[in-house]
RNA sequence: GCGCCCUUAGCUCAGUUGGAUAGAGCGUCUGGCUACGAACCAGAAGGUCGGGAGUUCGAAUCUCUCAGGGCGCACCA
């Protein structure tokens, strides 16, 4: 609603503009008053007019005030300060639209978007930096889902590449099993961690003797042949973690399609160290006209041996993306999520049957901070390649790692050097087996949750309190990761982490959890408030009107707030917003009692107060991810 | 060396397109439960927005510069 009126806002503005100055401009920019009582938008457009009109701020407002006329759900316009137009919107008209649920219609663009996300190496259990890119690109495919976006969601898989072959290395060279073995080994319940473990041992194998790192070469040729037990044995171990990895983000309620990869822009470098190379001009690199690119511009795309590297297979995968290859994969069902759907993946022999993949509009590629430059490089042979429209609705959703501090780091038993410890935050290292695994945080999320509803919640069945357990853990994970923006560092700490308590999702849940036994207590259902026969202008008006709107107001935002998380690429935006509501309605709830509401009519205005604040807030936190557990 | 990011309260972080008095959580201290459940609320203390210069009617936000920290710069992905 807040969103719409802003709309509405803007037109009129622009109409004003053309008719009494004859300007056009480019942006009407629309602020929030730091108080209600000053308005419920403000604008300082008068400022920036003022050296175009070679008038005084102030007159300009003046002349905008009075000429704009009446804009539908607009009480007036007022000037304030120096030459800010604050507009006060029809309280008691946008209230009666809330309470009814109404739905302005919104402009959808049209065609697909695709969201890739997750996209973790097979060779081992995922770790907390895992979970930050899968909630940040599930949150987001929610996003997108709410704005009336068609969604595909991939999960790009690499099972050929080094990483995999190092894990093979492991079992076949440090382990020495057969393949039988490895297979017994991989029906493991959590062979990913067992893998974890094996990965690290690998690298320090390699440290031991250089020579060892011929068996990674020849893991890797064999690999890329196919054909052959080797490569039978990463993919059994691929395949397995893979399934791993959907069950861990399944419990935190992430789905996705899964994709494997398989297997002029350019020119052959016949000099230096690149010789023999097809290389491209790395992303960035400026080359004067007729000048040589220098080797520390060129990035290889295809190796001297004839096989493709990482950029070069992103560059077709990308082109496939935005159905530009002519061809396609095969896919068939891989795995089954509770929720109904199927995950499918790619394959050479597939289904004939299967749903469209690929060909989008627009995509988003969850993708980390650090690989930025590979990502540019990708951009760039797409305009090379002459998709220019393509390469601009590519966008790398970049988020930064999560890090340990310290602290944590010592808890989990790693040796610090001193100058570790005077570090505010560690990275972590797959290679090294240093990093909290997903699957071991999400446990004590749960089980730190389940003691809190044990001790309140005595005389609940055991498996509900451990679905209440599981809700809450999901909901502190998921706020966890997306209070943060994307651009800062989170140096994990247990400590936070668990926390239940001050802005985290729990926090929310608990307003949600509240405001439902108000109508629990009283009897009622929250459907039945929709604010008719409500003289809702009764209620907004003097000092406690204000404190009551302000909550009105919030509750408004949500479409406006997720418009914004949408542009900027932020669902950081959407967690801050679902907190704010939280804590407006937990003051609301200690100053004005409800049910002993001796007013009949004004008990009936507060109660729709709570169903409002307590529906819109369930549906911010679903788009993060997040349910409401029944009691708390 | 080159490129990208960061520096805001004791700690962890918000501050969207420059705008009205720079905010929140945690921590500390003080107070509030016979209940619409305290996973909550109220109050207090706490700031040269890393330093400097510039643009502007107006700068935490834009530009330049210096300092400190991080991450990239493989025939790895």
């Amino acid at each position: 609603m807040y969103r719409h009126l802003e709309g509405r806002l803007t037109q009129h503005v622009r109409d004003f503009l053309r008719r009494t100055y004859d300007l056009e401009l480019p942006r009407i920019v629309i602020e929030q008053p730091p108080r209600v009582e000053l308005g419920e938008y403000a604008l300082p457009l008068a400022f920036e007019l003022a050296k175009k009109l070679r008038k005084s701020p102030r007159k300009i407002a003046e002349e905008i005030v009075a000429g704009l006329g009446a804009v539908p759900g607009f009480e007036k316009f007022e000037l304030a300060g120096a030459g800010y137009i604050n507009a006060h919107v029809k309280r008691e008209e946008l209230a009666s639209a809330l309470a009814a649920d109404e739905k302005p219609r919104a402009q959808v663009p049209p065609g697909k978007i695709l969201v890739e996300h997750t996209s973790i190496n097979p060779n081992k259990a995922a770790h907390i930096g895992h979970l930050r890119n899968a909630i940040l690109g599930d949150t987001f495919v929610r996003l997108l889902q709410f704005a009336g976006r068609d969604v595909d969601v991939q999960n790009y898989i690499d099972n050929t590449g080094v990483q995999v072959a190092d894990v093979v290395v492991g079992f076949l060279h440090i382990e020495k099993k057969s393949r039988e073995e490895i297979e017994q080994v991989t029906r493991q319940p959590r062979f990913d961690y067992y893998c974890w473990d094996l990965y690290a041992r690998v690298s320090q194998w390699y440290e031991q003797n250089k020579e060892n790192r011929t068996a990674r070469h020849q893991v890797l040729h064999a690999i890329g042949e196919g054909g052959n037990e080797t490569a039978a044995i990463a993919d059994v171990i691929s395949i397995m973690v893979l399934r791993r990895h959907l069950m861990t983000m399944d419990r935190l309620g992430i789905e996705a399609f899964a994709k494997l990869k398989e297997s002029g822009v350019l020119y052959l470098e016949t000099e230096g160290k690149n010789k023999g190379c097809w290389v491209m001009k790395r992303a960035g690199a400026s080359v004067g006209e007729g000048e040589q690119l220098s080797e520390e511009d060129q990035k290889v795309i295809v190796r001297s041996n004839g096989t493709v590297g990482y950029v070069g297979k992103d560059i077709a995968y990308h082109l496939w993306k935005f159905g530009l290859l002519g061809r396609d994969f095969g896919y068939r069902k891989f795995y089954h999520y509770p929720r109904g759907h199927d995950c499918w993946i790619s394959t050479t022999v597939g289904a004939l049957d299967h749903p469209h993949f690929g060909g989008v509009e627009e995509i988003y590629n969850v993708i980390d901070a650090r690989q930025a430059e590979a990502q540019n490089s990708v951009i760039e042979a797409l305009r090379a390649l002459g998709y220019n429209r393509q390469a601009d609705h590519y966008t790398h959703f970049s988020y930064e790692m999560v890090a340990l501090t310290p602290r944590c780091a010592a808890e989990l038993g790693y040796q610090l050097s001193e100058e570790d410890k005077a570090r505010s935050y560690i990275e972590v290292s797959g290679r090294k087996g240093f990093g909290v695994k997903a699957d071991d945080l999400i446990d004590s999320l749960i089980a730190s949750a389940k003691k809190e509803v044990d001790d309140r919640h005595a005389a609940v069945a055991e498996p509900e309190r451990l679905s209440i357990a599981t809700q809450i853990a999901v909901g502190a994970l998921r706020y966890f990761m997306l209070k943060f923006t994307k651009s800062s560092v989170i140096a994990f700490d247990f400590k936070e982490a668990l926390s239940f308590e001050g802005e985290t999702g729990p926090y929310a849940q608990y307003a949600v959890v509240r405001a439902g036994n108000i109508f629990r207590k009283g009897g009622m259902e929250p459907d039945q408030f929709t604010g008719e026969e409500i003289d809702f202008s009764k209620y907004f008006s003097g000092e406690g009107g204000n404190e009551i709107w302000e909550l009105w107001l919030a509750s408004s935002k949500t479409s406006y707030i997720i418009d914004q998380c949408i542009a900027t690429a932020e669902p950081a935006y959407l967690a801050k917003h679902a907190f704010q509501l939280a804590q407006q309605f937990n003051y609301f709830y200690h100053r004005y009692p409800i049910l002993s509401e001796p007013d009949e009519e004004r008990k009936k205005f507060l109660l729709t107060t709570v169903a409002v604040v307590r529906r819109e807030l369930i549906r911010a936190l679903a788009v993060m991810g997040i349910s409401v557990p029944p009691v708390m």
